[in-house]
Parts: C-alpha cells; structure tokens; sequence
DNA sequence: GTTTATTTGATTGTGTACAATTTAATTGGA
DNA sequence: TCCAATTAAATTGTACACAATCAAATAAAC
C-alpha cells in the first residue's frame, strides 16, 4: 500500500510509483526556480547590507533609477508586485531617506515615487554590486545570458 | 549631472551610462529568477488551493512523500530553509491534519516529522498537480529538463 | 448634474523568510 | 565526574508577499 511504500523508501526513484517520480523534488522545476531565487537574494544580503537595502529594495531602487518618478502602480507593473507588498517597503524606503512618497496633483489617487538626493547618489554605490555577485556565480556570460532569456521567456507566458 | 539624467529618461538604453545599463532591471538574472519564481509560485496556488496547502508547504510534503519521518533539520536541509522558517509552518501542517511532531527518543533535541493517514492520502490528490501545471508553462519537455539542469547547477554553486 | 462603475492606494490578516538569541540536550575532554 | 563546547529547535523581531477589503477620487452613463 502506499503508507508502507513510502515509510520504506527505496534506493532508486525506479523503486518507486509513476506518481512517486512526477512528485519527486529533484524534478521539479518549481523547486529548481524557488531554490536557485532563494540562493541568489541570499548571496547579495552581504553586498547589499552596506548600502542599507534588501533584496526587495534594491529591485525598487533600480526600477527608480531607470525612470523617475513612478507611480505606485507603475512600480507594481514593473515588479510584478502589489500594493500590499510595495506601500509598506516604500515607506521605508521612505524612512531611510532614498525616496519621497507624493500624492499627485491631477490625479489625487495615484500616489509618486521620487528619488531623493541621497536616493540618486545611492546608484554610484550600487553600480559595483551587479559585476561582485556576477563573480559568485562562477557561469560563463553566454549561460548567463541564455538562462536569463530563458526565465524571460517563461515569465512572459505565465504573464 | 547624475539627477537630471535619472530624471529625464532616455529612450534607448543606449543614451545612458556604462553604470547604468550594468542596473538596468531586464539586464538582471537575479530579477529575471525572483519575477519567474514568483509567477510559478502563483501559479501553483489555484491548484494547492483545492488540497489546502500553500505552495512551502507543498514543497514540504513533497519532501515527507518521499521520505519520512525526517527531522526538521533534515527538511531544512533537503529545502534551504531554516527553523524560523519551518517550526511555524509544521505547526501549520500539523493543524490542517497532516503531520505529526514528535520529539526523539534516542536525541531529544530532534523533532521528527511523520506523515499522518491523511498526509499520505493527499499524495493522490497532488499526483495530478504536476502535470496540471506543465500544461500552463507552455514550454517543450527539453528546455524544462535543461532549464531545471541549469538552476541545479546554478544552486550547487551557490550553496 | 446625479448616479454608477472603475481606478488607485492603503489596510488587514495570514503565511513565509531569515538573523539573532535562547533553551535544552548531547558530546568531548580534563 | 564534571564542565565547556556543540548541536537542534524554538523564539523574537523585522521584512516581504498576497488575497480580500476598504475608502477616496475619478470617469462614464444617463
């Protein structure tokens, strides 16, 4: 039955059932992304600590470094994020001093996002951190790039 | 001067600096894995709903379905999460009927986590999960057996 | 112009995540 | 034996993440 089957594991994954394998966490490619996306913030904590930014945060800030000032909702778009996650992050980004939250002025609901002074000069700081964790990864460019195209590809189909 | 370029964004990405392209948001892997990570994830939830588990805990099933008991050290291990992460959510899993926590008797610092009847009839009920969910990615066999191969290989160098 | 629907953020509640600390149990050595 | 070091979970505090809901502002319909 299946209680024994599974209290008595087997060496092989050819031991166990055809529902066995399809459930088996190596093959999974979920487990695969959510694994390799946890290593990764976690391996820019220390690079990121310095300037006083998450892992969230900096995603934010690089999204504001290419075009300033967003909406909440731009943000959102930009990040796959919602209100939820990204009103209690900003305010803290907020507090930290990088950017300003403003309501806008012909839209009263729509709310800016602008950088402050210490907001923008925090970008020469960060410009180092992509190439410093480029060098963790120890994968040539050209993998980099295709796996990057790849999840991409991915993203956009389940868009 | 650094303000008025953020500020002004330029069409291409072209017209910004060297510093800036190397932070833009879609030249990033780390992104590209964080927004793919996120999608599947929730694209799994319409699924789990049905079983009552969260996609984390779906995760650490799959784990028990394969071997159990284990101890919550071994869970961390096999799902690199740690006991702030999962003492909570066993806790979950043990009151949604599941598992069962269960101190050592030969180590009483270790927990072991055993599946119940229930947790090991929902195996059934998830067999059918995986396919469902290959259905959505639209993605050809091969390049999600390479994809996953390279987010192992990623994930090995990391850890 | 008043009603209705939509849009935009904020809020609330639940559930991860992890660093740092604490507690209890085990192990190793003097 | 006894005690210092180690180990395993749990706890605490901070920070995402999202569903569901709410309130305010705007837009659309008539």
């Amino acid at each position: 039955m299946t209680k024994s089957a599974t209290q008595t594991p087997k060496t092989g994954p050819a031991a166990r059932g055809a529902a066995g394998e399809a459930l088996r966490l190596d093959n999974q490619l979920c487990f695969a992304l959510y694994a390799a996306s946890g290593l990764v913030t976690r391996a820019y904590r220390p690079l990121l600590e310095p300037l006083g930014l998450t892992y969230p945060q900096y995603l934010v800030m690089m999204a504001l470094w290419e075009r300033a000032p967003r909406t909440v909702k731009e943000l959102g778009q930009a990040l796959d994020l919602d209100s939820g996650t990204l009103t209690p992050l900003l305010k803290r980004l907020e507090t930290a001093g990088f950017v300003v939250r403003r309501r806008d002025s012909v839209d009263e609901r729509r709310v800016q996002i602008e950088l402050t002074e210490a907001g923008h000069a925090l970008r020469d700081r960060a410009a180092e951190v992509p190439a410093a964790l480029a060098c963790q990864l120890h994968l040539p460019l050209d993998e980099i790039v295709g796996l990057r195209a790849t999840l991409q590809d991915l993203a956009r189909k389940l868009r």
